[in-house]
DNA sequence: GATTTAAGATTACACCTGTAATCAAAAAGA
DNA sequence: TCTTTTTGATTACAGGTGTAATCTTAAATC
């Protein structure tokens, strides 16, 4: 079991451009993330950094520049993130945060359809493992 | 509209104990967080200071001892941390939650009755929407 | 070769968080 | 009334976080 690795909503926006593309210079994260944050570039290195010391990141050199690759994979930290939520926050109820969206006329078509096709899957998994 | 609130985790523990039932008294506070966690009664008070200092509790006093009650709405900020982990994690999918839950088998058969209760009336919605 | 640049490493610093201990004041008991 | 208890208020303190500035070193330029 790998030891539950604590990401800041800050160095999260980091590994979201690396978890899109990887491995990736430092100037080329810089320029990622700067289309989406106003972040000074000694600002980002410096997360890049914590990223590397928590074991989120890896690198390589290349010549004077470092190119990084993301450890932690997004699944994980994903699935991590997400119970922790439902079950601090929805009493262990996915269904719980999905009616709450709802109810605020957040689904999309697209979710529906989503979701839809996800309880299919559930429900054919359900018969054939009996 | 209302500033944020940031709620820390320790914090959301005794808000989920007022969630459930309010007005109580910190004495009573700190015997239910205490069936939860092995805090210190000194610890849950200082939780308690810190969520009145920002506004999402209230307080009366009853002689000697205080009287608290959520300001914070649950479904509000059930709604805002649902909302932010969704941006944040999952590009504003919902439906990408719930399969990264389903894929996992985390979904239990009482998840998938409610959503299929929440796409049902979903869709009535959308019919007499038009 | 000497100097300027530019990359990462180190340091900074205030505020938040977890986790209490101590202080002050009022209530309860002797 | 004096003392003990109990309650909230204040203080503590290390580690995390946001947000960089400064330092060091090696590469690029003159």
């Amino acid at each position: 079991m790998t030891e539950p690795v604590e990401i800041s909503n800050a160095e999260l926006v980091i590994l979201n451009v690396l978890w899109q593309q990887a491995p990736l210079l430092s100037a080329d994260i810089v320029l990622q993330v700067q289309q989406q944050e106003d972040w000074h570039e000694k600002t980002i290195k410096t997360l890049l950094n914590r990223l590397v010391k928590k074991g989120a990141l890896s690198f390589e050199k290349d010549g004077r520049a470092y190119r990084y690759s993301p450890i932690l994979a997004q699944q994980d930290y994903q699935q991590r993130a997400g119970s922790k939520l439902i079950n601090n926050l929805f009493a262990g109820s996915v269904a719980g945060l999905v009616a709450g969206f709802a109810q605020q006329g957040q689904l999309s078509d697209q979710d529906v359809a989503q979701l839809k096709a996800i309880i299919a899957e559930w429900e054919q998994q359900e018969d054939s493992s009996c």
